[in-house]
DNA sequence: CCAAAAGTGTTATTGATACACCCATGC
DNA sequence: GCATGGGTGTATCAATAACACTTTTGG
């Protein structure tokens, strides 16, 4: 692929001109497993390998309008948790030029996917965090770090509320949090400590599905609800 | 500023291109506050203004290695704990053109700075965090944004010992402790918990300065230190 | 002997962990 | 009536917080 000498070239400094590309690593959770989205790649490099969804940095866009945009072209989904995430750079990461990525997460309800199996834009599926397969660029590495982030922030804040629907019950919490922290916790103890943290509120509905005793559903009173850095 | 229409255009793909600057907020703590170090522009725009230190990011540079680049340029230290912060993108916030920077912040212990009244390359200096000048372009959000994330840092990591020299007395750390997170720590407790974290040992040497009962001297177990995302 | 900072233990409170049985529903 | 997940309390242990006096040195 060459290029116009005049594209790669220097800015008005006198440096090195970078494109600036947004990639995500997009999670849910289903089927009781952390998912993140992946998109086969169409065009080279890396033409048919699996890469996280991403492009370039639009005129007059900020960062995170690029994320958002990203994330609703490939979900279908617009409102969502996102963070920014690391800012990747290493000169030789893409083989064509230099191409600096602002990498975000987001965090999507499973609930909230818009027929997540049927949709299916070709080319774009959720595989669970430990089976990826190996990732275009340095995806893979971002996808790791994706995935390390999130596990920290789960333990100090109130993180796991990007994964959960409107109401939820108890123990669809806790199994977010198991999944994440990929670590299981006694019911009892858990329970406690949510409804101790003053983070929850019952909704007032019960949840009927099933041949057993219907569960209480929460919500999380949204003006309580602090990240960190 | 004028500049040549072909240097602000697009890339290879189709998208403007931006130029990518790596700016630096650069911490020690010295007579009992955090302070920044900040430098006066010499050129336009924002012309005359405190700034914090920057560069553009050179060609076949890592951005970590732009980042120490810039660190030993207005600081002269070349070892020190430097972590990414954050990457700003407003399209204005730089009135000339499209211009992303990947923020670092740095903690650099005083005693660690050469000779820092003497030296003062003219247009740098330190400032108390709390009493700095407004900056130009986005940088006193930059400088706020580092404030906050090293507060929460120093809470749940060992993040501090970046600030501390090779070897110090518990005082020290305590007060290091204390300025950071401005609040103040009983002695007792403090020491306590410092000790019982095992990250510590006596280095066998005692301060001796002062007219008062001589301090045992502490290190980090380097091996032992973690700091988490 | 005075000033200055170093060093040291006990008690009370709080939060975290371990642990097992009954309840409400659909079929 | 049985299978399925929902829901509950207590005792122990660990971590944190509050609190004041003695020691060592230089001048």
């Amino acid at each position: 692929m060459p290029y116009n000498k005049c594209e790669m070239n220097t800015n008005y400094a006198g440096y090195e001109q970078t494109s600036v590309t947004v990639d995500l690593v997009i999670f849910t959770v289903s089927q009781d497993r952390l998912q993140a989205l992946l998109v086969r790649r169409a065009s080279e490099p890396f033409s048919g390998q699996w890469s996280i969804p991403g492009g370039f940095l639009h005129t007059g866009e900020t960062l995170e309008q690029a994320a958002q945009r990203v994330m609703e072209e490939k979900t279908g989904v617009k409102e969502a948790y996102l963070e920014q995430l690391f800012t990747f750079g290493r000169p030789e990461r893409d083989p064509r030029a230099r191409v600096i990525t602002v990498t975000y997460f987001a965090l999507i309800p499973w609930k909230r996917l818009p027929r997540p199996e049927s949709t299916q834009i070709s080319g774009v599926d959720w595989f669970p965090v430990e089976d990826a397969p190996r990732l275009a660029f340095d995806h893979s590495e971002i996808l790791d770090f994706a995935v390390s982030r999130l596990r920290a922030k789960a333990g100090y804040s109130s993180i796991v509320y990007g994964l959960l629907p409107e109401a939820f019950r108890l123990s669809d919490l806790q199994k977010v949090y198991e999944v994440i922290m990929n670590h299981s916790f006694d019911k009892r103890n858990f329970r406690k400590r949510m409804l101790a943290s003053g983070l929850l509120e019952p909704t007032g509905q019960k949840d009927l599905v099933g041949a057993h005793r219907p569960a209480m559903l929460y919500q999380f009173k949204k003006h309580e609800l602090v990240f960190f850095d």
